[in-house]
DNA sequence: CTCCAGGGATCAG
DNA sequence: CTGATCCATGGA
């Protein structure tokens, strides 16, 4: 993998064609970006506006500098991760997998920011995602602050804390305002830490998750995998738990918790890596 | 009109 | 502990 700078993008060269960012921006991970054109997406994240497109080993970065991408989006995008290696242990012995990483070999796990990741995933209950967008955009435009480009960014647990409940209701999150604003008290009162949780075991760190209203497991995983490198969780959706009793379970109805124990048996340490493939695999070819 | 969405809280058994 | 029902909102 190499890099270089030339007025103001970084163009990246990778010759394991591991990276899309199309596939992993369209994975439903995090919901702050937009497609400018077929082969272009702005992402807003980390604080700032990126765009970015390409495929096939060679991607753009535009409007950041070389500084930027090696202290922000190469971590953001895991871009020092191996995934050919990710990919290989996956599919040995395991045709399904084989499927669901050729269909989209360039998915990343994001390193998203803990905070904005936990409300848009309690926002992302029982919704779709361009509804979750909708209220995350409303979030930040209504709270956030804006930047000299332009873009907002997201609002910090003590502004959201200090709100009444009608006032994140009117940005269209319908019943999970109270879970936002609950959310937003226990992050910034110290209740449940977010931030600097790297030494905390995985268990633990999902029970304390989960005192929040409105965070359940799936939620939680979420959270642990988008933005604390928790890559042996699995959580377990409606989708997934779908594509698991097709393709892995004989079609046989299974609980979530079974579900999610046989995927971490199954696919171990990378359980969050299938979990993702599968995930995208499942949503875009409409599996029942 | 009805149905449902990257779930979870609540309540019944 | 497991299963059913409800939840705001908007698009199909």
């Amino acid at each position: 993998m190499t890099y270089h700078e030339s007025r103001n993008t970084v163009e990246l060269h990778t010759s394991d064609m591991c990276f899309s960012p199309s596939e992993t921006l369209e994975s439903g991970q995090c919901f702050r970006f937009s497609k400018k054109s077929p082969d272009e997406y702005e992402v807003t994240a980390m604080g700032k506006t990126l765009t970015l497109g390409g495929e096939n080993g060679k991607i753009i970065f535009q409007n950041t500098t070389l500084e930027e991408f090696e202290n922000i989006w190469l971590n953001y995008f895991d871009l020092k991760r191996d995934y050919k290696q990710i990919q290989d242990v996956l599919t040995a012995n395991d045709i399904i997998m084989r499927d669901a990483v050729d269909f989209a070999p360039g998915i990343r796990i994001l390193k998203q920011e803990p905070w904005e990741c936990l409300i848009s995933f309690i926002i992302s209950q029982n919704n779709r995602i361009p509804m979750i967008k909708q209220v995350v955009k409303n979030l930040c435009e209504r709270f956030g602050e804006m930047s000299t480009d332009g873009s907002f960014s997201f609002p910090s647990p003590s502004v959201l804390a200090r709100l009444h409940e009608s006032d994140i209701t009117e940005c269209k999150s319908g019943f999970r305002a109270k879970y936002i604003l609950d959310a937003a008290r226990k992050v910034e009162s110290g209740e449940v830490e977010i931030n600097g949780t790297e030494k905390t075991e995985t268990g633990t760190l999902r029970e304390n998750l989960m005192r929040i209203k409105g965070v359940g497991e799936k939620v939680a995983d979420c959270v642990m995998l988008f933005s604390m490198k928790r890559h042996e969780v699995f959580p377990t959706d409606v989708w997934v738990k779908r594509i698991m009793q097709k393709l892995y379970l004989n079609g046989k109805d299974t609980s979530l918790k079974e579900i999610r124990a046989y995927a971490e048996r199954r696919f171990g340490a990378y359980a969050g890596f299938a979990q993702q493939y599968l995930f995208h695999y499942a949503r875009l070819n409409k599996i029942v």
